[in-house]
DNA sequence: CAGATAGGTGATAACGATTATCGTTATGTC
DNA sequence: GACATAACGATAATCGTTATCACCTATCTG
């Protein structure tokens, strides 16, 4: 039903490029950089009709929601407060252990997110008094 | 430095009179109700004093912040997408591998956070075709 | 007590991310 | 080509939250 037209392959292509974490905004600014130049509200629904076909994944940070490419295995996120630097990490036996928390509330789980806050190797060394 | 003034003691009272997790329209909604009228923008103040100081914790969720008693032990939250129930769950082995995969990376943990999506006992028995 | 100082309060403007609206444009089908 | 169906882009609107600013309180000081 939805379409994948040239800016949403665009979109798929910048993000497909790299393992970063992007914003909205950010995607805006890489396609204008690019010198095809998008509305920010093409943005918004090009991404949304990415995810919903699973094109690619996203996390909801507190702020903002961040897209990321869909074809890795399921991974969490580690967060620096201080740089912004995302980290990915994946622990089974922790996915384990919430399937088994989920069931024994009576919980059906359809998802969930894991967001550790901290300082990056870098900005824990930086910040040493 | 900051007051334990009239209001900020009612909202911490109504926060510590249930496991609600409540936002600030609600919180500003209950004060009405119970005819102590509050300005949202004191209720946004009062509870990030309160929570600075200890005196509530909170989790972000999507699209707003919740609050709730300080006066528990870490936890973590299941959300039901259906009706929005919140349940609580701790589970230490979670935790403690939460460590390990921050310290793996280098990482200097300063908190997390853990939502798992869901339909609750309730909703999940009342979707059945 | 009078004045000074430090916060707190409340109405409301501003903000930032996201979504809705609406006229225009591209794409696909006959 | 003509029509239907989405997508696009500019921009208004929404919503949670924060900033402003003109009063209010306390609390202190002499
Ligand atoms: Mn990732
Ligand atoms: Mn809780
Ligand atoms: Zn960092
Ligand atoms: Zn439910």
């Amino acid at each position: 039903m939805a379409k994948l037209t040239t800016q949403r392959q665009a979109l798929l292509d910048i993000i497909n490029a790299s393992h970063r974490h992007w914003d909205a905004d950010e995607l805006a600014r890489a396609m204008s950089d690019a010198g095809q130049s998008i509305g920010i509200a093409t943005v918004y629904r090009g991404l949304a009709a990415l995810e919903s076909q699973g094109l690619i994944d996203s996390i909801q940070l507190a702020d903002k929601k961040r897209y990321e490419r869909a074809d890795k295995a399921h991974h969490d996120h580690m967060v620096c407060t201080e740089c912004g630097h995302i980290e990915e990490f994946s622990h089974q036996t922790i996915e384990q252990l919430q399937l088994a928390a989920a069931h024994e509330k009576g919980f059906t789980l359809t998802g969930h997110q894991l967001v550790m806050f901290g300082l990056c190797h870098q900005c824990a060394k930086g910040s040493e008094s």
